[in-house]
RNA sequence: GGCGAUAUAGCCAAGUGGUAAGGCACGAGUCUGCAAAACUCUGAUCCCCGGUUCGAAUCCGGGUGUCGCCUCCA
């Protein structure tokens, strides 16, 4: 079945093919490791996960780079300001390679956590100055950079088109613009492929001009050619990127080679919060962590992002957040249901399930719309091992774990000795009718930390 | 000022021409000594006005609202 995908740069869905063989070549930008990573950029990797399950699942093999940015990446898009990495070594009086390393590794537990599959190359923007270079130098050898006192730009005027990406009239934006246009620049939108380092700036190489460090954009020119060549199959990041960044590595590629790196450009859509823009000052940038401290998993969040298809925006609220928490418990209860069913169903309703499934993730990754056939199978009143095994095999995709089903709702769980006790207790009072000491127990084991339920089959209890 | 999205039940949201998926919440019920859980059932004609069509949430025009980008940010 074709796989069909949106893409940025022609504005249509297309039929994916890979423009080699059976390998899907996928660039993804990865985070700025200068702090912890929200939620909002976890809904970029989420649907990268999606992403390449789905073109797994339909049997491509994968060759996906994800780079880390830990040099470079300025305050502000447009050349102004410190470099990210440097001010927060700063505030935090670490070295920046601290830093990186610190959120780098935050940044995987929390990818983790989201079982989010690894890209097969990871790539540091520090450990590929030289390729970096080298690719500034063929710039500006081609005649699409220039020096000025502070850096060595690109020149846009130089190239066929820019931009190509987002529909931008370039004068009518600089009317309204809110920053001062440096005077050395030729041209506004002119961007610093490589700047000039401050005296006191930790990060520098020696280089043409003196010791300085890569401009943003670089790396992911640089890195991506490195390892999937110069034109390849898709380029992901988050719609921010559209306008400026992935604006910008489009004009260093053709400015080095003369190509548009990748054959299709997907971006994700903004998480918002309490349907409006997630920001510091608002107070509602949340952490992985933060949600679970308030008692929703990360896999949880995921199924969240599921609610709402990529190209659109997602209103989070905890009240949504805590309704996917408890849908993925149900969804796994669900799973373990059908684990213990022996009712047999029939092939073709296996086989016109799977069908329904894949058409809808292959439609441009239509989550949603995949849900509610997973939602049919889930709450089917025919319990049986057939659906369980469709389910295992729709989380090859959905990434939710559901094999480990139990593990989270902790029905194996070693209860305390002393919880034991008082539920045998319990027991007794119970089969004595005797409910005033029953409840009273029941109370006892609440304080404890422990929620008792009597269901059909028997006594459950369930840590709070 | 420029560019671009979006408007579907209480909330999160699928659906792009043929009489509205799904999740959560609410309500009702089954079960239970009670409670909880679980399970079952129940709800919208799709922002407003006009047009095209046999037929529109779905296309076109005009409003109104909201949001985003052009600073930082996935």
């Amino acid at each position: 079945m074709a796989i069909k995908l949106y893409n940025t740069l022609t504005k249509q869905k297309e039929n994916f093919v890979p423009l080699n063989g059976n390998e899907v070549r996928i660039y993804s930008c990865g985070p700025t490791v200068y702090s912890f990573a929200h939620i909002g950029n976890f809904r970029t990797y989420v649907f990268v996960d999606n992403l390449r399950r789905i073109l797994e699942y339909n049997g491509y093999t994968l060759k996906h780079v994800m780079n880390i940015t830990d040099v470079g990446h300025l305050e502000s898009d447009s050349d102004e300001g410190e470099d990210k990495m440097e001010k927060a070594a700063r505030k935090e009086n670490k070295s920046p390679y601290e830093i990186a390393k610190f959120y780098t590794e935050a940044f995987f537990k929390d990818m983790d956590k989201l079982n989010i599959e690894r890209p097969e190359i990871i790539a540091k923007a520090t450990e590929h100055i030289e390729d970096m270079l080298e690719f500034a130098k063929e710039i500006v050898k081609n005649g699409y950079g220039y020096e000025t006192s502070t850096a060595i730009y690109f020149d846009v005027s130089k190239l066929d088109k820019y931009p190509v990406l987002s529909n931008r009239n370039i004068e009518d934006q600089i009317a309204g613009a809110r920053v001062d246009v440096d005077p050395e620049k030729r041209n506004p939108y002119d961007f610093a492929i490589w700047i000039k380092a401050p005296e006191n700036h930790i990060m520098k190489w020696e280089s043409p001009w003196g010791l300085s460090y890569p401009g943003w954009h670089l790396e992911c020119s640089a890195m991506s050619r490195k390892y999937l060549g110069e034109v390849f199959d898709i380029h992901t990041g988050g719609v921010d990127h559209i306008p400026t960044h992935h604006e910008n590595e489009i004009a260093q590629s053709k400015g080095a080679f003369g190509k548009i790196p990748a054959k299709t450009w997907m971006h994700v859509e903004f998480l918002q919060v309490d349907g409006g823009k997630m920001s510091k000052s608002l107070g509602n940038v949340y952490t992985i962590t933060q949600l679970e401290e308030k008692g929703i998993e990360a896999l949880a969040y995921k199924l969240f992002c599921y609610t709402a298809h990529y190209r659109t925006k997602l209103n989070f609220t905890f009240e949504g957040a805590m309704a996917s928490q408890k849908a993925l418990n149900r969804l796994r209860e669900s799973y373990i249901k059908h684990l213990g069913g022996n009712e047999d169903i029939d092939e073709t309703i296996i086989e016109e399930y799977k069908q329904k499934f894949l058409e809808a993730v292959n439609d441009d990754l239509n989550l949603p719309l995949a849900m509610g056939i997973v939602w049919e199978i889930a709450r089917n009143e025919k319990k049986s091992k057939k659906f369980a095994e469709v389910l295992l095999d729709f989380d090859r995709i959905l990434g939710l774990d559901l094999k480990n089903s139990n593990k989270y709702l902790e029905k194996n769980m070693q209860i305390p000795e002393e919880i034991a006790e008082l539920l045998e207790k319990r027991k007794i009072a119970r089969e004595e009718k005797n409910w005033a000491l029953s409840d009273e127990i029941r109370d006892e084991i609440k304080q404890r930390g422990y929620i008792v339920k009597d269901t059909k089959d028997g006594v459950s209890i369930e840590k709070i």
